[in-house]
RNA sequence: GGCCACGUGGCGGAGUGGUGACGCAGCGGACUGCAAAUCCGCGUACCCCGGUUCAAUUCCGGGCGUGGCCUCCA
């Protein structure tokens, strides 16, 4: 079995080979907690999902860690809480706002069919370690203290732009931001900040005597390195990530641990796009996922969505396409609930597909041809690999099945009447109550009885 | 302005230096009183202009278009 996962640092495919095959690391940039979870933040959730499955299958589900972390210590959120909740105590109302918020994407993205990662850690529970790193940059002299910040010095690093493949120079020429008095150099970034009054505060490293906060970026060297040590396999995150966030995340990481990478792969997903237009407020086009649950999407008609596109190339989210992977997904989930499969049974041509850079859509063509050779042992199985177990779609139907029992009183007489009209030929009136049933939401089917030869009349309520 | 990615049939979307998958929709047929469902069959595409090559959709250059980053953002 061979992977190959495209590196934003090589900007090529590349053979992935795990530093070690007992315990392969992946960290992907989880959610900052503020405000609900919109279907752009869905997509690294549920395309890392997938390759944390994959690797589970390749190395062992016990040899794989995947962090994903939760960041609720952030300049969005002090401002969405104070606009929240007035009348608390900041630091109580930025701890409702983040608990509340971190509460509501476990509920959004358990619908998608996702698991668990290994660790969720948060950043306010590792200020210690970012405390730390602070202290070891300035020590190492990659970071100096000025008004009472901690602030990265980039030219202390030779290879600073690499990620994102833009050099110094070409970032200060482009650069359109005004630069703080107290940075030596324009692109040196904030590691540690003071904190005004009502913000939260720690205790701050580097002798500074003032209360104070980390800059935006150092929690995730912080949460990485904690539970992933100093160099680990895999980094995800959405490509906006990619400047200034890992950009910084591997200058901090790599100048405090001294080594020459932080992540030896680097993995971005590409942007979401709503009906052609890009995703903004203004624009009034912005989609959380728990509108999309709401209107009666089901999570993993999502999730099938959103792999329908390669991971890497930008997605047109847009309605005819989620009801094409409804229908898709309906047709096929009565075989998602597995029979009983040795644990070797396996369909090595969904593994390959995912193997070549997290070909989804390729994956999903195989799909369709297991589905075609009523392979329905192997579809069922390749689709419980890929995170379709067929629940929510099984409760919709479940739904769906008792809402259609309180109509069917008056549905039943129908249908035996429009069996009676068809009998004596009068199809004026047997179209008249299929017309009526149809305003009813009712949909009929006619068989034919193989036996009795009998014509019989099945339905069901669509949504 | 700088950097980057992408541009395949009506739509979605693989892939390749030499017959262009697959799915959805559409069309034709079977079945049906008619539908629905099901089954069988079918069509049309590689943004433009150059270059390399026996041969390019695939490689190279330029252009156009879309999107991203350069500032918070998945």
């Amino acid at each position: 079995m061979s992977l190959r996962l495209y590196n934003t640092l090589t900007r090529q495919k590349e053979p992935f080979q795990p530093i070690d095959p007992d315990n392969v690391r992946m960290y992907v940039c989880g959610p900052t907690v503020y405000d609900f979870a919109h279907i752009g933040n869905a997509r690294p959730v549920i395309v890392f999902d997938v390759l944390f499955r994959l690797l589970r299958e390749i190395y062992g589900a016990q040899h794989v860690t995947y962090v994903r972390n939760i960041t609720d210590v952030d300049d969005k959120i002090n401002a969405r809480a104070a606009e929240r909740y007035p009348d608390l105590a900041p630091e109580v109302g930025i701890r409702k706002l983040t608990e509340e918020t971190a509460a509501q994407f476990h509920k959004d993205i358990a619908a998608l069919g996702v698991l668990p990662p290994t660790v969720e850690p948060r950043a306010t529970e590792h200020i210690v370690e970012m405390v730390q790193l602070c202290d070891q940059l300035v020590a190492k002299g990659h970071a100096y203290v000025a008004a009472d910040h901690v602030l990265f010095d980039v030219s202390s690093m030779a290879d600073y732009g690499k990620l994102s493949n833009r050099s110094l120079e070409e970032m200060e020429a482009g650069s359109r931001v005004e630069v703080a008095p107290y940075k030596k150099g324009p692109m040196d970034f904030v590691l540690w900040k003071p904190s005004k009054p009502g913000e939260p505060a720690w205790p701050s490293p580097a002798g500074i005597a003032t209360a104070g906060r980390p800059g935006w970026h150092i929690e995730c060297s912080a949460m990485a390195g904690k539970h992933l040590g100093d160099v680990f396999d895999i980094h995800g995150g959405g490509i906006d990530l990619t400047f200034p966030h890992h950009e910084n995340e591997i200058a901090q990481s790599r100048c405090a641990h001294g080594t020459d990478v932080m992540a030896r792969v680097w993995m971005h997903n590409g942007f979401l796009q709503v009906e052609g237009e890009k995703m903004s407020k203004s624009l009034g086009n912005f989609i959380t996922i728990r509108q999309l649950l709401d209107e009666g999407w089901p999570g993993e008609v999502l999730r099938f969505n959103m792999l329908r596109t390669h991971y890497r190339q930008p997605i047109d989210w847009t309605k005819k396409s989620l009801e094409q992977s409804q229908a898709i997904l309906t047709s096929w989930y009565p075989f998602a609930a597995l029979e009983t499969l040795p644990p070797s049974f396996r369909v090595q041509p969904i593994i390959d597909a995912l193997g070549d850079d997290l070909n989804t859509p390729l994956a999903l063509a195989e799909l369709h041809k297991l589905d075609k050779a009523d392979d329905h042992l192997a579809l069922g199985w390749a689709l419980n690999f890929l995170g379709f177990s067929g629940e929510t779609l099984k409760a919709r139907e479940a739904a769906q099945l008792a809402e259609a029992h309180t109509i069917a009183d008056k549905v039943e007489p129908l249908i035996a009447a429009r069996l009676e009209a068809r009998k004596r030929k009068d199809f004026t009136e047997s179209d008249r109550i299929r017309d009526e049933l149809a305003a009813m939401g009712v949909t009929l089917k006619d068989t034919k009885n193989r036996d009795t030869g009998e014509i019989e009349t099945t339905w069901e309520l669509q949504r």
